[in-house]
DNA sequence: TATTGTTATACTCTATAACTATA
DNA sequence: TATAGTTATAGAGTATAACAATA
């Protein structure tokens, strides 16, 4: 019951690496398809590093934002993962059915909750932020001078995607 | 009318853009954040360029695969691919089922199938690759200089990654 | 005994649609 | 009329486990 042998949030069984003898045709040349293959792995690494817990990125991102943010509405959570309300409704109900989070009534909108984080929530937060930010500094480090640029180019990477200039 | 309202393989809700006024804590220094924010971007991108067809990620990516791999096994792709077995399975089944894509008995393994795309798998792979390719270029191109080094130091990441030097 | 693929099942993540309560 | 959240439902994308057929 302590050790989750069997990991309830499910990671990609492998990784996405170049398969030799494979022939990838244009995939090898997108950067869509590079960021596929990177996003992959780290998502691989992700789960190793919180093996010991039921967390996926998404639950984890929710827990920090919580944290962060006491009080925060559902629906700005939602705002900040990219999801629909009902996606921020479910990743609540889970955070709650785990003693993670609570919901509490806003003071000012009677239709709205604000989030917190339980005891046990703030706990369990630790020791995640210890275990991603040690993984995340591994491979900024391995990275070398390449760590910061790679880092500062997704982030530019990604306002771009967002707002096409063709479009 | 003939634009499907309704899309089918559902992406995003919406970006994961930095929310003013909102904490993200250390997920704003994480290299893990950064890729998973231009990750989100790039498929919401993907998504629009691939609008009118019933199409995702995974999708594309076994279409060329197969074209460009005639004869591929099941099991080839889903290693190819990071998937389980049963992952290769059902989406050789939606392939199929498309009739995009057909099984043809493999002739060294009487336990195996052979993967080849029917014509009309072969033409709509033709459109969807000039759509993925034009977007792909736009990014890039907007990326200037940068482009070329960001898909190169994605690449290195997933290795690295892949293969963490501390176990 | 190991491998290729199938069947059955389950869970996460995401959505749409219709609804309630409040603003 | 618009917004915050809920309920109900659905589908993609993953997995595990037990199985059959073949190597």
């Amino acid at each position: 019951m302590s050790k989750p042998d069997t990991p309830k949030a499910m990671p990609p069984e492998g990784p996405m690496l170049p398969v030799p003898g494979l022939d990838y045709g244009l995939l090898d040349g997108l950067l869509g398809y590079a960021l596929r293959r990177a996003q992959n792995a780290l998502y691989l690494d992700f789960y190793r590093a919180t093996a010991e817990w039921d967390i996926s990125p998404p639950r984890f991102a929710a827990l920090v934002l919580i944290a962060r943010n006491p009080g925060l509405r559902q629906g700005l959570l939602g705002q900040a993962m990219g999801l629909h309300r009902s996606g921020a409704l479910r990743l609540t109900d889970w955070l709650t059915a785990q003693g993670y989070a609570e919901r509490r009534d806003a003071p000012d909108d009677a239709r709205a909750w604000g989030l917190y984080l339980t005891p046990v929530g703030k706990r369990l937060l630790v020791k995640l932020e210890a275990a991603v930010a040690t993984h995340d500094r591994a491979l900024i480090q391995a990275l070398g001078d390449q760590g910061p640029t790679l880092k500062a180019g997704l982030e530019r990477l990604a306002r771009i995607a967002t707002a096409p200039p063709t479009d």
